[in-house]
Parts: structure tokens; sequence; C-alpha cells
DNA sequence: CAGTGGTCTAGACCACTCC
DNA sequence: GAGTGGTCTAGACCACTGG
């Protein structure tokens, strides 16, 4: 089943025999195989290839596409390097998903200073709906008037309570969304996101300040008011660069420090 | 003058021509062209190319290394995306340097909450020598006997102190570095550092934390004692993840922002 | 125009995994 | 052994830069 071959425009050059190409004006230019690398995305977004499942093989999709290997794998390569897939060798190449060791610390920074991460554990402190306030409807690209998900919520580490976070998401998406679904979830959120919401979190952009904790802050985590905490607010987008996210989170310094890798 | 050509081992293939190899045994596996990477990286660290050069081509390398163009292409790819060297189509290859727009924000991710970065100061507090304290001894993989050069200072943006970094670095390696030349040198530091002491800043860890402004970082800085800070520690490395900067920033957040991105 | 990096092909063989 | 990703080659042509 090959469905609907689009239309691929080759510019770049063809050995021997032409690659496939229904032709005609190209107004956009852009190389094989970052065409293909669209098709496949789209493809990882319709849910044709589900997280943890293999996708086709590299000849296979070469077939498909009426390319050679290495086209498809260039393709490949560069969703690999954007953690969309996984490639295994001698097995396939999977859709990459949350429920994994791998991915876990890709959005979760806040590590011990000494020793390895540690028993986590979530308490849910809040779950309601309500209005986009504006500065969220604005950061989630959605109106005013429509509905969000709104969660507020302890982690702790070894039962010290460490990070307190709060949650918007899009009602739309996140429709069947409640405190007992998040707390009978084991494993990562994004995990639950993405099996039972069907929203894979793809990147993220972190701001992060220093403040000092307020009454309520310093109630939850257990820490004298005043005490600095790091404030990070992460705005999570799905696939076609859709945000989905907001959550604004209070880390405790006291025993933790974010990590960072500039390279 | 192609000097003296290492061993390169091919346990890949070779399709018809049977790539360089002086082989024998191979006690360490790894694709030609990783081997090739080192090769390249080894000239970059030695300086046979200096930062800004362009080194050279790919057609020209391959003959050098007797291999294909394509696998020389792939060692450079993973050194483009290591940021070693940047690619430029139709001009070459060039070694990467810190006197770039595009190098300097790869280190300091501190932005305006909102419009564009703005004209950064220097004002240098400090600069001494003295025998690494144990810490930073254990950091820079050196002895506690060894000395090290110690720099404090304040950077404003739009004329408002925000930044107090303390830095250690080697003392073997930054012999002539006093705060005149900090102070006469436009351009960034890592830039000055490049140029004048031959060691470049290839990658960094960062440990953020939450803290309050003590009396003397409130008095450098224009605040009031206890205002919560951002404290960055960085360890900066250069070739062969040898270690040669730790700098402690406090950063004020008022009217500014850590950036950063999770992908 | 020549020279550079960038794309693409076709085919071969290696390394790994699983049956 | 069959199937997968991973490496390598040889050669062609494109896109871009600069003289």
């Amino acid at each position: 089943m090959s469905s609907v071959l689009p239309n691929l425009v080759n510019n770049g050059t063809s050995a021997a025999g032409g690659a496939a190409s229904v032709a005609g004006a190209s107004p956009t230019f852009s190389p094989l195989y970052q065409q293909i690398k669209v098709l496949i995305t789209q493809s990882l977004q319709s849910g044709e290839w589900k997280p943890g499942e293999m996708i086709p093989s590299e000849v296979e999709l070469a077939g498909r596409f009426k390319v050679s290997q290495g086209t498809v794998r260039k393709a490949i390569d560069e969703l690999s390097a954007e953690n969309l897939v996984v490639r295994r060798q001698g097995k396939g190449t999977f859709v990459a998903t949350h429920h994994e060791e791998r991915a876990q610390f890709r959005f979760l920074r806040l590590v011990p200073d000494e020793g390895e991460p540690h028993n986590p554990a979530n308490k849910i402190i809040e779950v309601k709906r309500l209005r986009a306030p504006a500065e969220v409807a604005r950061t989630l690209d959605i109106k005013s008037a429509d509905s969000v998900v709104f969660i507020k919520r302890v982690q702790s580490f070894d039962g010290a309570p460490t990070i307190l976070e709060e949650l918007w998401l899009p009602g739309a998406i996140f429709k069947g969304l409640t405190a007992e679904r998040l707390n009978d979830y084991k494993g990562p959120m994004y995990g639950l996101f993405e099996t039972e919401f069907g929203t894979r979190m793809i990147r993220a952009t972190e701001a992060i300040r220093a403040l000092s904790a307020d009454a309520e802050a310093a109630q939850l985590l257990g820490i004298a008011p005043g005490t600095p905490l790091l404030s990070v607010e992460r705005v999570s987008f799905t696939y076609g660069d859709k945000p989905v996210e907001l959550r604004r989170g209070l880390y405790l310094t006291a025993q933790h420090h974010y990590q960072n890798e500039l390279s």
C-alpha cells in the first residue's frame, strides 16, 4: 500500500536513472532528502506509525519514494538527530517515545548535586478547567475563550518536596484529563500525554530566573518564605512547532542543580 | 606536504579499490570516517589550521588520506555539528572562531526579557594569581600547588550591572594575562583566549542554582542584599575534553532570563 | 570560469539482531 | 541465514562564491 505518491521534485542530480518527479514548476527548492523528511514527519504526525513502533526499513522507504537508500538515509539521519526517531542497528528505526529511560532526562534537567537521580514521586495538588488567561492563550496560540486544563503538582525526590509546578494545557486536546488519571498513571507525564492524548512533545524552550518563595510555594515545598528558587518557564511544542504546553516550575536548588550543556 | 600518513584501518568495506591501510592488528574498531575525524581534530588542536582559516578542501583531504570524498565529508559533517568547523558553500570549510556573531550566544545564554541584546560592557574588578584552591584544582585537573589566574568582573547591559563573574584559569596556559589586556581587548573574552593564548573553548557544562545576593554581590550589582540571583557555575573544555576554565557567575534576572532549548 | 561544498545514485560489504 | 542499520566507494551533477 503506497497510497498517493506525492510530487517529489529532484533539484539535485541523478547519476543514472532519474529520480521520481512529476515535476512541473518548482516554486520552492529543497533537496530531495528534505522533501522525504517532510513526508516521513507527516506519517509520524498522522499516527501512521505509533510511538515505539518500527517504521519501514530504509530499503522499503527508498522503494516507496523511488529514491536511493542513501537519500532516505540522510532524511532519517536528521529525524534521528531531532529525536523524532531512534535507530537501532540490526533491528530497525523506531518512532521515539517518552516511555524510555533515554528520553526522561531530556526534559528534566534538575539533578542531584551528588548521587544518582532517585525515587521521584508526584502529588497532584489541583486539576481544574478554566478559560485561558490572556498570557496563556497567547503562548498556546489559542483564543481567550477557549478552555485550558490547569494542573498544580509537587514533585518529590527521596521524599523531599523539590519542584512545584503549574501547567496549562489546551482543553481541546486534553479532554478527559483528570487528577485521577494523573495519579494512577505510572511513568512520565509526557508518556501519558503521548499514549492517552496522542500528543507528543517534540521540543521545548525554557526561560530561567531566580526568585523568592512566596507563602504558598514555601508551604508546599516545606521551606521558609523568601528562600531563593529557580523559576523555570517552559513552552513545549509538538509536530509543526505547535505549542501545546505552558509550564511554570519552581525548583528548590538546595540539594539539586539545573544541568546544562553548552556545545 | 602530506607529512606522515598514519595507519588507517578500514573496517568498513571497499566497493572497488581498497582504501588506505597499513593494517595489521586492529585492537580498536572504528569506522574510517571516525579515524579521519580524529586526524583532522589533531590538526585543529596543533594549530596547523588556525581559527578563521580555511582547511583543505574535501577533495584534497580525500586524496591526502586516500579515501573517498564521501568519507571525508562524513567526518567533517560531525566536526561541523560539534562546532569545531564551519562550512560555507562555495567557499570552503573554516576553523570555527569565537570572533563571530554566530558563536557569541552559544556561551552567553542570558537574554533580555524583551528586545534585542544590547551594549554589553565589562568592568574588571580584580585580576590576581594564586595557588589553586582544592576545589578549583580538582575541577581544572591540576595540582593544588599550581598557580591559577583569578578574575573578577562585572558585566553590564545598557549600563545596568547584571552579571558578576569570578573566573579561574590555569596559570600555565594564561601566562601574560593582565587586567590591562582584558580591558583593552575588544570583543568576546573567549576570542582573546583563542588568539592570545592559543586556547579555544569547545564546549562547557553549567550547573544552575538560585541563591540570595550577599553583601558584596549586592554592592557590585547595585541591588539589595538578599535579592535572588541565578548562580551559574561553568566548566569549559578545550580539545581533548581538557578543562581550562572554571567560572562562577551571578546573574541578575530582573530584566533578563537564562534561555535554554530542550530538543 | 574554476573551485568549493551539497546532493544523489548504484552497488558492495560489514556489524548487529533475531530466528 | 535473512533482515536491519552502518560504512565506503566512484562518479555525476547542482548550487554557490569569487576572480
